[in-house]
DNA sequence: TTTAATTAATTGATATATCAAATATATTAG
DNA sequence: CTAATATATTTGATATATCAATTAATTAAA
């Protein structure tokens, strides 16, 4: 009994967080209908360590470089970041919060803290 | 700084999530090389409790009913579940596990187990 | 210094997930 | 009984994720 699935530590942590992405997505939406849950993440993440290369930031969000490279084609053409050459390092790039990501930066602290009490 | 989603409550309980997952996935596959976590984690559902409708499934394993329809339809074709209309709802399906799907439950336990103890 | 090995990012093929709309059956209300 | 509503599942369109292979630049080794 206490083996199955559904009473695992396991499942019924994934449950919890599951079910709060979708309440912190629904949320996030409400607001800002061009951005995913991840991809606020990501220009918080930006916001607090400016110098983050592809391959750390699909480590910090658990995925795989090729859903970072379109994740950020994406928010680039959303106006949320900039992508140039890395001047020391001409394999990687530099990404950038714009203007319009980090106006946005408030508004999604206030929605998260929102969630947070709401969790 | 504490705000930072890296430090965030949430966060590190995905990761750790996200980090079991991939571990609990590469031993499923090494043992069963047409089969995903998830499929893995319905059979063991159905085997505890063999009445499911697919509603059932979509809430448990936390996805759309669109994706339940089409993880069944695979798993049809890979011989683990069988699928034939309700006698009472004629709206729904009975969802059985197959002999093969029964006889890898114990494999599976195993692999769970182990996963367990190495979390 | 040319060659091999490593690293960062991209691309193509494919798998999987999600939404919205559609279909089929069942239930309820008038 | 018939129309309206609700429920279960499916389908099509689209988004997103992943793997493997590729490209381009860097570093290390012969």
């Amino acid at each position: 009994m206490t083996n199955s699935p559904k009473h695992t530590v396991f499942y019924t942590i994934e449950k919890a967080i599951k079910e709060y992405r979708k309440f912190a997505f629904k949320r996030i939406q409400s607001s800002f209908n061009d951005i995913t849950l991840d991809q606020a993440l990501l220009i918080q993440f930006l916001h607090d360590n400016p110098t983050l290369s592809q391959n750390q930031i699909a480590k910090l969000i658990f995925k795989d470089n090729a859903s970072v490279t379109r994740m950020i084609e994406l928010m680039v053409n959303n106006k949320y970041l900039k992508r140039s050459v890395d001047k020391n390092d001409r394999r990687k790039h530099k990404i950038e919060l714009t203007d319009k990501a980090k106006c946005s930066i408030e508004e999604m602290n206030n929605i998260i803290r929102s969630n947070r009490r709401a969790a």
